[in-house]
RNA sequence: GGACCCGUAGCUCAGCUGGAUAGAGCGCUGCCCUCCGAAGGCAGAGGUCGUACGUUCGAAUCGUAUCGGGUCCGCCA
């Protein structure tokens, strides 16, 4: 793939290699910090080496002298990939210590022929090598519809794991399911709870004939979910089973109605997923592997590693709880591994703690073939992100790696005013309803639009306003504008062939504007910029990235205008019209490239 | 009280893992439409990068302390 700034600097490392050879320089440098990048100011050329400073410290030379000799090495080699073969460039020693190098235009050229070439695939990379990575995301409790919040760590889950993938990386995307635990229970007897109510609303139910079983049915249970949606899944109890669950003691429905609940929130969740354009390859039930026996044998590795004991913990500092007391309980040495204690594996009521079932899972993850996993919670979970860290550590000896992405909160805006959510007032602002009103791809873009530890606010208003203060606009805009342009030269060239292909051989000399070939520079970081956000975890970079190659384009749209833009384009010159249509179908692959990784589809008008 | 996240232009935020004169959008000032995408663009003003030390050739970026905002805080998930 034509990665002009990955090429330069393997031009870099052999010229290093060179002056080793030759006893300029001692060898075994490290060179892992050496980096070939655009400078930051264009009067300085096109691309720009760090080498002699990252060197210079290590050999102890000036940076300066150090970097007029990695100049000359450079000097009369060529560009080694296909790409760019035999174009020229020129290097210069600039003050600290860079190398700025000048390439002929031609470089650029053939840079932008690539990006025709390689269509939507462009930026795609080898970076990752084809290991394997995890990306671990939404999870959210099987209890009810998500919220925005959920909404947010999904788009950022599902777009990291898309940019992993064009990263080259082996991806997996992965739900685990809390289908375990005391909130199942009280999900189930809030299910039990909706289908009495069901029953009774029955001309011919039992229920309207036993005042004993109506007193104690129709009592909201203990943690009751008092949602809407329960109703629903209580109905749908009693179209299934009739009055069977009726009258019986819980020990009998517990267990059928918890199963029956979880199904139900999935395919609820489910539902909310692929209206954003999410789909996993695997849901991992904490249910089934508590049923495995996968805790005890987690805890198996751990204590025979000696950091499994009994013990009490200090009390929390600050306010304690009224109730707070000393007491006996299963430990993890999580202080061994950077935690601030040792965490709780089981209650004092002696079953497992959720994080004892966490060390299970992340080993199973481990053990099917994830030594990269990413984890995506909400900020709400910050608290626990060392301890399960401490537990990868501990269950792998350091052979894995974990990163906790936290998505820190969303919070719902119209026109500036904020929108007031409350559980018990029922205001509160399901996913779904967010995303049918603003649409899937305005919701992942905007939700790709911060770093995911930056809090978000959302408004309603701005996100669909066709302006400019509205990134998703302003980025689909551009590629529509590209394609409008497209329509209008296949009509007017017509009979012309004008596929990516064709336009690849156009005479792209021709393209020697300054703002031209600035766009063409942008267009050729592309890769560049997937592989750092890949190696980062960062997907919101390329939102950014996107923003500012649809501001090059509506900036040489404009530059156009003393000539009337669309004439600017297509002009009367047919050579010099193809070689600009290219530009415009360069602009348009990056776009929707870009876009491909965010899920977000490119629109062709607006 | 502790842990984690965030303090960058009036506002909302980037800043590519330590580099050159710190950027973008909005807002503000002044320009650019007979027509073909002005739903856009150009130029200008606007900064002690919360504060103070430290690390080094070099710090918005790393370390320590401190102030401000947010989130969380034994067996809840």
């Amino acid at each position: 793939m034509a990665d002009i700034f990955g090429d330069f600097r393997r031009l870099v490392l052999s010229a290093l290699n060179d002056l080793a050879a030759v006893g300029t320089l001692p060898r075994g440098l490290d060179v892992a910090r050496v980096a070939v990048e655009p400078p930051r100011d264009p009067a300085h050329g096109d691309l720009s080496t760090n080498a002699a400073m990252v060197l210079a410290g290590q050999i102890k030379q000036s940076p300066l002298e150090l970097a007029g000799k990695i100049a000359a090495a450079l000097a009369g080699r060529e560009l080694e990939t296909a790409d760019y073969r035999g174009a020229g460039f020129t290097a210069e020693v600039a003050r600290p210590g860079f190398i700025n190098v000048r390439l002929e235009p031609a470089v650029w050229h053939m840079q932008l022929r690539a990006v025709l070439l390689a269509g939507t695939a462009y930026g795609d990379s080898e970076a990752g090598g084809g290991r394997r990575v995890n990306v671990e995301f939404v999870s959210a409790n099987p209890t009810g519809p998500m919220h925005v919040g959920h909404g947010r760590g999904a788009v950022v889950g599902d777009a990291l794991a898309s940019l992993l993938k064009k990263a080259g990386f082996d991806v997996e995307r992965e739900y685990y399911i809390n289908d375990a635990g005391a909130q199942v229970d009280a999900l189930a007897r809030s299910v039990y709870f909706r289908y009495c109510e069901e029953v009774a609303t029955q001309p011919e139910s039992a229920l309207l004939h036993s005042s004993s079983v109506s007193q104690s049915a129709l009592a909201e249970p203990e943690g009751f979910y008092p949602g809407e949606y329960l109703k629903e899944t209580g109905r749908r109890l009693f179209e299934r089973d009739g009055e069977r669950w009726l009258g019986k003691a819980e020990a009998v429905w517990l267990g059928p109605l918890s199963e029956f609940a979880v199904a139900e929130m999935m395919a609820l969740i489910r539902d909310d997923l692929a209206a954003l354009g999410i789909g996993f390859d695997r849901f991992s039930s904490e249910k089934a592997l508590v049923e495995a026996g996968a805790i005890d044998k987690a805890l198996g590795v751990l204590e025979e590693r000696g950091l499994v004991y009994t013990g009490v913990l200090e009390p929390p500092k600050g306010k304690l709880p009224d109730d707070w007391e000393p007491r006996p309980q299963l430990l993890f040495r999580a202080t061994q591994f950077g935690d601030e204690v040792d965490r709780p594996l089981k209650k004092s009521d002696g079953s497992w703690t959720y994080f004892a079932a966490d060390i299970a899972y992340h080993l199973d993850k481990y053990r099917r073939g994830g030594g990269t996993m990413i984890d995506v919670w909400g900020a709400d979970h910050g608290g626990y992100v060392k301890r399960v860290n401490a537990a990868v550590l501990a269950l792998t000896n350091g052979a894995a790696t974990l990163d906790v992405k936290l998505c820190q909160l969303v919070s719902l805006f119209d026109n500036g005013q904020p929108v007031r959510m409350s559980k018990r007032a029922g205001t509160f602002v399901t996913l779904r309803e967010v995303v049918d009103e603003v649409g899937k791809d305005v919701f992942r873009f905007i939700m790709l639009t911060r770093r995911n530890d930056q809090a978000l606010d959302f408004d309603f208003a701005k996100v669909t306003e066709q302006s400019k203060d509205n990134p998703v606009f302003y980025v689909q805009y551009a590629h529509a504008r590209a394609c409008s342009v497209m329509r209008h030269a296949a009509e007017e060239l017509a009979g012309e062939d004008l596929t990516d292909a064709a336009l690849a051989g156009a005479n792209l000399a021709l393209l020697a504007d300054p703002a031209e070939l600035a766009l063409i520079r942008l267009l050729a970081g592309w890769p560049r910029m997937v592989e750092s956000a890949a190696e980062a975890h960062e997907p919101h970079r390329l939102a950014f990235y996107l923003q500012e190659v649809a501001a090059q384009f509506h900036l040489l749209w404009t530059k156009g205008r003393d000539e009337v833009q669309l004439r600017f384009i297509i002009s009367g010159d047919p050579d010099l019209t193809r070689a600009r249509l290219a530009l415009v179908r360069g602009v348009a692959i990056v776009v929707a490239s870009g876009l491909a990784v965010f899920g977000v589809t490119p629109a062709e008008e607006m």
